[in-house]
DNA sequence: TACATTTACATCGTACACGATATAATTGTA
DNA sequence: TACAATTATATCGTGTACGATGTAAATGTA
């Protein structure tokens, strides 16, 4: 009945198994990074902000290959939670500064713990991994 | 300031190089799809469908690995654009059966040149394109 | 055959993503 | 220095994702 049309085949499409492999992984950190009470997006931004504090939302902007019209009511729920604050820049009226509360500091501890929880779950061996994380860098940078 | 914590950097995480690689990819498709009308999503139900038709949601659910949380609503906006139809299934009132209108059969012919035109946007040589591909495969079936 | 269990979808609420657009501050330039 | 262009962030609307829950049909079982 449906034509045989090998290009469209969902199987052999990159897209594809790039969009599941995002999801799924995603859905394996939930339950660990629920006892953090951060979501997924969350965590990159904690990620960010824990390696240097103080940044603009362009930095975390540019960081995370977002915009504003993500990153600002992410942000907005963050400051809710209490693990950031939000500032206008003196030196620069339009920038927001990006600073970790105590409370978002002393996370960091608690997360240490989450990457090696997670290498547990996933299939693939330490070298697949890296081969895998250099691909993707490829792919992102090119 | 921060302290040092190597297992927690943005760039040594797995899920980062994958979140990122899969948005960046979708951001692709997305002016090449802006012809056919349809979202990224919707163009991977599309390519279920014209591999084979008349298929139940939970049938679609299972090869896109969602749920009908998700399905439900996205396959009630393809309806409204007249490319599909969901009728209850005879021989189980609980399933509906979604089959192509010719408006989504005749789709397929604009579809065929969709992926050459993403493969020559990507960064990645013949032999990387099918290495990531085995390597999310291998994380997905894990 | 009653009835508990399972299955297939649907609905709801929350949180992203992201294109398009708006706004205010800063910068470049005639 | 006026003023156009740029930059940083915010807002809005639409469309996913997905956990939690609801509902009705089908199935298993005593």
């Amino acid at each position: 009945m449906s034509e045989e049309s090998e290009v469209l085949k969902l199987e052999r499409q990159l897209c594809f198994p790039l969009y599941t492999a995002s999801r799924l992984t995603t859905q394996c950190y939930q339950p660990i990074l629920q006892e953090l009470n951060l979501t997924y997006p969350q965590y990159l931004v904690m990620l960010v902000l824990w390696e240097k504090n103080n940044l603009s939302l362009s930095d975390i902007a540019q960081k995370l290959f977002l915009q504003s019209n993500t990153l600002t009511p992410l942000l907005k729920r963050m400051e809710e939670l209490g693990l950031l604050t939000r500032t206008r820049s003196k030196q620069d009226e339009r920038s927001i500064c990006i600073s970790l509360t105590e409370t978002g500091e002393k996370l960091k501890i608690q997360a240490e713990q989450v990457p090696s929880r997670l290498t547990q779950q996933i299939s693939l061996t330490r070298d697949e991994a890296i081969q895998l994380h250099t691909l993707l860098y490829k792919l992102i940078q090119g």
